[in-house]
DNA sequence: AAGTGTTTCAACCGCAACACG
DNA sequence: ACGTGTTGCGGTTGAAACACT
């Protein structure tokens, strides 16, 4: 017997799903992605597998071939931290100032290093606490630490959060916030963190990313008229970052999945 | 080597915004 | 103006990979 999410939960994606997708991107456009669910036969009719919301997931997030994989450079690492405290938890927003950097990719970052900064913080704080352990001044400053931003029930959905802007109706409030109102905002701590980190790293940010007069060459994400060129059908480089799985020989299997999935589509 | 805890990241979900007839 | 379908976004989950004991 199947149990609820076994029937809805279809799992990672198989290399030939990926491949039926890839081709079909680049033959209809990374648009309407409900069609090319069901023309590529990745979406069964009256079945729930992938639908054209999961195929654009996993264009956007891992087969596009403007994506760079591997770990994000220590610039990058300073944009997020500052786009962050600018904008919160606005992902895709992020996402569109870092070339190749998808917003789940983003989201995922920042969820993993705060967390790792958070407890590298309260170590420190409680190490040095306890030379001076009656003068605990978070609470009675009213300035609330990591520790105390990290100790609610679950932990780590508050600071999780706490980066500032969540929704464009609280921007304001936040910026307000932001302003002292709150006092100790998670930007303060990230620019601590940061601070700490490099002091002498100029800011990436700066007098490049900006939200109007950005001169910064981003790369809109290319739209998939199936330009690949040198870089369609990447594979692992020498740094051993994920590049896309299939080899050259293999686009000329898309021609033979593409024929027989619009033979077989319910269309 | 095995067991256990932690981290990472792909994938899913729900909702809101948008496009279009 | 309204209904319907599609797209995009942010939050969450689950499983694999990794680290530690």
């Amino acid at each position: 017997m199947k149990t609820v999410q076994e029937e809805t939960r279809k799992g990672p994606w198989t290399e030939q799903e990926d491949l039926q997708l890839v081709c079909f991107v680049g033959l209809f456009g990374d648009r309407r992605w409900d069609f090319i669910a069901k023309v590529s036969g990745l979406k069964v009719a009256g079945d729930n597998n992938r639908t054209g919301k999961s195929c654009r997931l996993r264009w956007v997030n891992y087969l596009h071939p403007d994506l760079k994989r591997g770990k994000m450079t220590p610039q990058e690492e300073r944009l997020v931290l500052e786009l962050h405290s600018k904008w919160g938890n606005r992902w895709s927003r992020i996402a569109r100032k870092l070339p190749g950097r998808t917003d789940n990719e983003i989201k995922n970052y920042w969820r993993t290093h705060m967390r790792k900064k958070a407890q590298e913080r309260k170590r420190a704080m409680s190490a040095s606490s306890s030379s001076s352990s009656s003068s605990n001044s978070s609470s009675a400053s009213g300035n609330p630490t990591v520790e105390s931003i990290q100790s609610t029930e679950t932990g780590e959905e508050s600071f999780y959060d706490t980066g500032g802007i969540t929704t464009v109706s609280t921007e304001q409030k936040s910026e307000e916030l932001e302003k002292g109102e709150e006092g100790y905002s998670m930007d303060d701590i990230w620019k601590e963190i940061a601070l700490s980190e490099d002091k002498n790293m100029t800011s990436v940010y700066d007098g490049c990313y900006s939200e109007e007069g950005c001169n910064f060459s981003c790369p809109p994400m290319a739209s998939p008229s199936w330009g690949y060129s040198s870089n369609a059908l990447w594979h692992m480089d020498d740094e051993g970052n994920k590049l896309f799985p299939f080899v050259n020989d293999q686009l000329f299997s898309c021609y033979d999945i593409v024929r027989e999935s619009l033979l077989t589509a319910e269309l």
